[in-house]
DNA sequence: CCCTGATTCGC
DNA sequence: GCGAATCAGG
């Protein structure tokens, strides 16, 4: 792969909007997340507001090497502050989409916000199946000391169950470990993963 | 351990 | 110019 022009195009705009280096890899596909820094440094872009990493560089006392590279005087226009936008609430750029879990169980309060687009009728539901309430269970459980991260923190080792509804504040995805292999943490690849007939009769 | 960005240097 | 290897911090 190159840096052709619109891909290049394409890192400048996401790095501009505080994406990682891997996050911009992977969007662009073929390059590593060094090839997109190599190329970040050499497009002289670089430092943005509050780089975790960034802030470190300043070792007053010693310098290891002779870094001759003075300030560039670059006239670039100063990136105006990418408030960070709402994500829209439809098709992550993540891959990896296995079963629409069943509807997670939005506690309705009673002041819901009304925000049930006009557009689009709702996603189809696989549905209302019944669940193994043992997996149910432990899913709730769960949740409750979930990351919940947001769309941008997810990562291919952390869980995508998603949580609430997309159309309200109240939305997160798990994010704890995921299972080896699998989009979810453990309890939510049980929800998830059910076989056909995951009820039994329960024995009680 | 997972992640982040920074730098170096052979190609 | 490119980016893997490496470094260094969180």
């Amino acid at each position: 792969m190159s840096w052709t022009e619109e891909r290049v195009e394409t890192l400048k705009r996401m790095w501009a909007e505080g994406q990682s280096a891997s996050q911009i890899a992977k969007e662009l596909g073929g390059v590593t997340r060094n090839a997109v820094i190599g190329k970040v440094h050499r497009l002289g872009l670089s430092n943005r507001a509050g780089t975790a990493a960034a802030k470190s560089q300043s070792a007053p006392a010693k310098e290891k090497t002779a870094p001759k590279a003075e300030a560039a005087p670059k006239p670039a226009a100063e990136a105006p502050k990418p408030a960070p936008q709402e994500p829209p609430a439809t098709a992550p750029a993540t891959e990896a989409e296995p079963p629409k879990p069943a509807a997670a169980p939005a506690p309705v309060p009673a002041t819901r916000k009304p925000v049930t687009p006009a557009g689009q009728p709702l996603p189809p539901q696989p549905s209302a199946n019944e669940i193994s309430p043992e997996s149910l269970a432990s899913a709730r459980e769960v949740e409750k000391n979930a990351k919940k991260l947001t769309l941008m923190e997810l990562t291919e080792r952390t869980c995508k169950w998603p949580v609430g509804d997309p159309a309200t504040d109240d939305f997160w995805f798990c994010g704890l470990p995921v299972q080896p292999g699998k989009p979810y943490c453990e309890a939510h690849v049980g929800v998830a993963f059910q076989p056909m007939s995951a009820r039994r009769d329960r024995k009680r």
